[in-house]
DNA sequence: CATGCGTGGCT
DNA sequence: TAGCCAAGCAT
């Protein structure tokens, strides 16, 4: 017995009926929903991926003004891009942009596929931002399913199993298929993700005032609550780290983190993981590591602050330490390596806890 | 199918 | 505070 193929004709029509007008009073009103602008859609969509629709706001008004069309995005270099991109996290999007703006301007005159196999041939976009750009920017019926629309599908269907897993998932995507009218697909799409956000929200989902309340099994069941299924999270890991500052003349030594590091591309101060306390010991040992890498003698390494930090999986421990340049000629062996003047920091992308540690060290000193 | 990839806001 | 969550994708 299939849950999608049950939703019966006369509630697909009441779904329908109810989520245009309530969405005509209710929708959001998006910087990027105006005008229809495939490349406004395509950098929306890529900056919400996993990203709060407050968070990306001011990324993307920042963004637009800097890069305003393809052509801008293509022709700027890869560090501007991943600039503007800073704090803004999941930085591989901001890079496949880069790139695929440079693809379609050099093999297609600068024009944007507009269907949904071309769509999703493209690095960075899948299922859900394929049909969120063929729908919102080129008006075809294409189905989605993301976080909001996730849940609102397993509510309305009263689907008790695990939606992240392949028979959840294959039974989302056939419901959102069977929901996508041909008329307006883009604006029922926005509806049904804009309901999901600011009504069918994931605790205390405001069913007394849904458009959808007569026709929504987990509402008829009371079990709006546990459902859909929660999700196992896997366990932090604690980590500690240390990063070094090294001064020499007025500039300090910043490192171009590799490709298949996390921050790939982005400037860090070197950085080194150990397992004790910060005492004597591991800082002549951390001075080692620094040698080992960067080729560099620093002496007088001390601590100026210590950041709590998480990202993904760990909880790190990070001890920001100063050090003064002694002697020694850079080895760039393992990564770019450069001298930079505080002002340089201010035009490259560095990691968050670099950044902080960088306003931290220029704080009075310049400006 | 599980995991890596980031960060900030909310409860 | 610690955990949950957010317009996912690639491998």
């Amino acid at each position: 017995m299939d849950l999608a193929a049950a939703f019966s004709a006369d509630k697909l029509s009441i779904l329908r009926r109810n989520l245009r007008r309530w969405y005509g009073k209710h929708g959001r009103h998006l910087p990027w929903r105006a005008a229809g602008d495939p490349y406004r859609v395509w950098i929306s969509e890529i900056m919400l991926q996993q990203t709060t629709v407050t968070a990306v706001i001011p990324y993307y008004e920042r963004f637009l003004a800097r890069f305003p069309d393809l052509q801008t995005l293509a022709e700027a270099p890869e560090q501007e891009v991943l600039r503007l991109w800073e704090g803004l996290g999941y930085y591989s999007r901001a890079r496949n942009i880069h790139k695929t703006a440079r693809k379609l301007c050099h093999e297609r005159g600068g024009n944007f596929p507009r269907h949904l196999d071309e769509l999703l041939a493209l690095p960075g976009i899948g299922r859900y931002t394929a049909g969120a750009i063929a729908s919102f920017a080129f008006n075809q019926s294409a189905p989605i399913v993301e976080a909001n629309t996730l849940r609102l599908y397993c509510r309305l269907l009263g689907y008790e199993g695990d939606p992240r897993s392949t028979e959840g998932q294959r039974l989302l995507w056939e419901f959102a298929e069977r929901l996508v009218p041909s008329q307006k697909p883009g604006e029922f799409n926005q509806a049904l993700m804009d309901l999901g956000a600011t009504v069918c929200t994931p605790t205390e989902p405001k069913c007394p005032s849904c458009p959808l309340r007569s026709i929504c099994h987990a509402f008829q069941q009371g079990r709006q609550h546990e459902i859909p299924r929660l999700v196992k999270r896997v366990a932090m890991t604690e980590v500690t780290e240390a990063s070094v500052a090294v001064r020499k003349q007025g500039t300090f030594l910043l490192r171009q983190r590799r490709d298949e590091e996390r921050w790939a591309g982005m400037w860090d101060f070197p950085r080194f993981e150990f397992d004790d306390d910060l005492n004597k010991a591991t800082l002549s040992r951390l001075a080692q590591s620094l040698r080992k890498l960067t080729g560099i003698e620093a002496r007088e390494l001390q601590r100026v602050e210590t950041i709590r930090h998480t990202v993904t999986r760990y909880r790190i421990t990070l001890h920001c330490l100063s050090a003064e340049f002694v002697s020694g000629r850079l080895l760039c062996k393992d990564s770019p390596m450069k001298w930079i003047s505080p002002r340089q920091f201010e035009d490259l992308a560095l990691s968050m806890t670099a950044r902080k540690f960088a306003r931290l060290l220029t704080k009075g000193t310049n400006q």
